[in-house]
This record gives structure tokens, C-alpha cells and sequence, in this order.
DNA sequence: CGAAAATTTGACATGACTCAACTGGAGTGG
DNA sequence: CCACTCCAGTTGAGTCATGTCAAATTTTCG
């Protein structure tokens, strides 16, 4: 079941053959967390890449004045991790955090190292979704550059229809980089227009 | 001369033989600009992912408002290209100019995909480059909820010091996403701290 | 039902922007 | 070598978007 959801979602990058397909099964570790646990706490090394199949994930960064900036959601046919900590084994920048139960598959480096090697498309695949990644991540410095408030949040609406009913307000306020008391404000006035 | 340079920079990344070597060079297209020239212009097709040899290039996208938003900046033993206009063939987002006269090596999609193909190592660094310039961009959203804008311009110096030199002021200002007045102001305000 | 969490509301404060004018090179051409 | 222009940087006055703080209200859920 799982196990086709990930094949299913691979399909749409890469075509792998029934043997490619067999190597690949024994490495995939399923894994399930409550609502509220953490993947990786802020200091702690990554372990682990985890592929979401069920669920909804955020990752966020506390500050030393003790705020909270959320840098990322993910859901189901994401993916999330600490990228620097988990490729450099370095200690985490972000907290990773379930926002509901959730239904992960999830890969250590060296187990996703030995997949490279084994498959060669797996690295590619991996190499696109990164850039992908990284492309989505320019834009957003762009937007939280060129438009107010307001328009980042519609914006961000539009562009993440499933999130907005998800998530808790305060945390969409982060990933906005407003406080949540502003988003409140915003909101107010867009129903009221 | 320039082939060295550009072999001793992989050599930090991967170890290629002398036979992947040979393989590699015939690829290597190099090609010079100068200061004030576009590599690709926003709205036109990316063709090229440049790898710098010698110069100083900066990435920006010109808003509805015709506002200027510096994404990036590029310097020697960098890449920069539109990423995502470059692996989609789709219109570019950003327009990527030399603020010096500049030395590049460039490689075209296929280009790129052919050697990914004979050479499986080069896919494996270019994954890992991509993977390094996203935990960046990730870094500076949060860089840029988190810090005020005298903070953002002292990180910034630090992380690179060589741009703070290379590159007119207005143009920092507009990569820490204020007004070149504003920056003014406080690099007024820390020399008469 | 009751407690904790999330959201809303309002008064006030401020970081950063806008607009406009001015200064000071760095060419350029006569 | 002077006059002119262009571009980058500076300065200052006034304004605005968004933040802070504090309290009230609503929702969630054990």
C-alpha cells in the first residue's frame, strides 16, 4: 500500500525496472509519529530523509531572541529533513515537527548513498528534486521581497491551498515572517474587503 | 590555464581519473563578456549554466513595480544560470549580469545530461552543489526574518567580505532586501558607532 | 466542563520607506 | 583642462507598514 504510494510518486520522475524496483524495497524503513513529535530537535544531527506518505510536517528555526521561524511545511509526496545537518552530520539548524500523526519512509545517508550507487536514476531523481528545491526557494526571497504582507499571504494561499486549511494560523504568520497578530489584522480585512 | 582551474575546483568535490577527464574537456565551452553584458535577460530562455573563472556577476528579478531584487551573486569558482528557466526551458525569472569583465566556462542542458551519463560522478557533484545552494537560500530566509537590517548587513560582510568590496552599495542593499538610503544610513551609523 | 491553545482587538511604538535635494567622483568631449 | 553629464552615494523630513504589549475572546480537546 505505502509501498505503491512511493512507487506511484517516483513514476513521475523516473522509470525504474522491476529489478531496480527489488533492490530498492529492502531499504525502505517505514516509520510513524504521534501529532506533536519531533523528527530532529534544533542541536541533534539528522539522521534521517524522510519521505512524507500521510501527514503534515513543519520545519522551523528558534533564534536566540527566542523566535520561531518557520522555514518549511511538508505533506504528503514531500520530502523533509535538516539538509545540512543530515548530509554534513553537522547539528541541526531546524526543528522538525508533526503537526498531525504522521507516515513517513525515511533514509539515513549512507542508506541513500548505497541507493545512488545501486541506481543510478535514484541520484538523478534526486539531484531534480533538489534543484527544484532550490529553484522555490529563490522565488520565495524573492516574494518576501517585492510584495507586503497581504500580498505574500494571498499569494501563499493560492500557491498552498491544502496548507492554509491545515495549519494553525500562528505558524503560517512565521512562515510569512509576521507576527501573528499582523496576519490577523490581514485576514480581517480581506474577509471584510 | 583555465582548464586547471577548473579541474583543481572539481578535485574539492570529486576525484575524477585521467580517462574521465578526457572524456569531460571537449564539453568545456568557454566564453568571455563584458562588464555591463547579460548572460540571459529575464523573460528569455536560459540556455546556460556558467561556471566563473574570473569576474563578478549578480542575479536579480525586476518586480511589476520595477523594483530590482539582487537573488544572488556570483564570483570566481561559482556557478549562477536561471536554474529554473535553465532545467525547464522556460522563460527566465532573473536576469544574470557581469558587473566586470568575465571568464566563464558554460555547458547547456544537454551538455550537461550527456555527461551526467558517462560520467555518473559529475551528476553526483553537481547534486551536491545543488544541495549546498539550497541550505543556503533556506539560511537566508530565516537570516532575513531573524536579523534587522544592520544585523543582516553585518552577517552579510562577514559571510563575503570579498562582495562587500567588489560590488556597488545599492546592489548589497538591494540583496538585503532595503533601500540603498536605509543603507546608507547605517553604514553611517556602525563607522560613527 | 474546564484548562490550555489559538485567535482577535486595540493603543502605541518604531524600523524602514519615500521623496527630494545635494555631493562627489569618473568619464567625455570640446 | 574646463564644463557637462551621469551615476553612486548621502542626508533629512515626513510617512507608513508592521511590530510590541496587553487584554479579551474563541476554539480545541482531554
Amino acid at each position: 500500500m505505502d509501498q505503491e504510494l512511493f512507487f506511484n510518486y517516483l513514476s513521475k520522475f523516473i522509470s525504474l525496472t522491476a529489478n531496480e524496483k527489488k533492490i530498492l524495497i529492502p531499504f525502505l524503513k517505514y516509520r510513524k509519529y504521534l501529532k506533536g513529535q519531533y523528527i530532529v530537535q534544533q542541536g541533534d544531527i539528522c539522521n534521517y530523509n524522510s519521505f512524507v506518505l500521510q501527514g503534515c510536517l513543519r520545519t522551523y528555526h528558534v533564534d536566540e531572541r527566542g523566535h520561531e521561524h518557520v522555514v518549511r511545511f511538508a505533506i504528503e509526496n514531500w520530502w523533509t529533513t535538516d539538509m545540512g545537518s543530515f548530509i554534513n552530520n553537522t547539528p541541526a539548524d531546524y526543528n522538525v515537527q508533526c503537526l498531525e500523526n504522521a507516515n513517513v519512509i525515511q533514509f539515513t545517508i549512507s542508506t541513500l548513498n548505497k541507493i545512488f550507487d545501486l541506481i543510478p536514476k535514484f541520484e538523478s531523481f534526486f539531484r531534480i528534486i533538489i534543484q527544484n528545491a532550490f529553484v522555490a526557494s529563490e522565488k520565495r526571497i524573492v516574494r518576501n521581497f517585492s510584495l507586503d504582507a497581504r500580498e505574500r499571504y494571498l499569494a501563499f494561499s493560492e500557491l498552498y491551498p491544502q496548507l492554509d486549511q491545515r495549519v494553525p494560523q500562528y505558524m503560517i504568520a512565521s512562515y510569512l515572517g509576521i507576527t501573528k497578530q499582523y496576519l490577523s489584522e490581514i485576514r480581517n480585512l480581506i474577509a471584510h474587503k
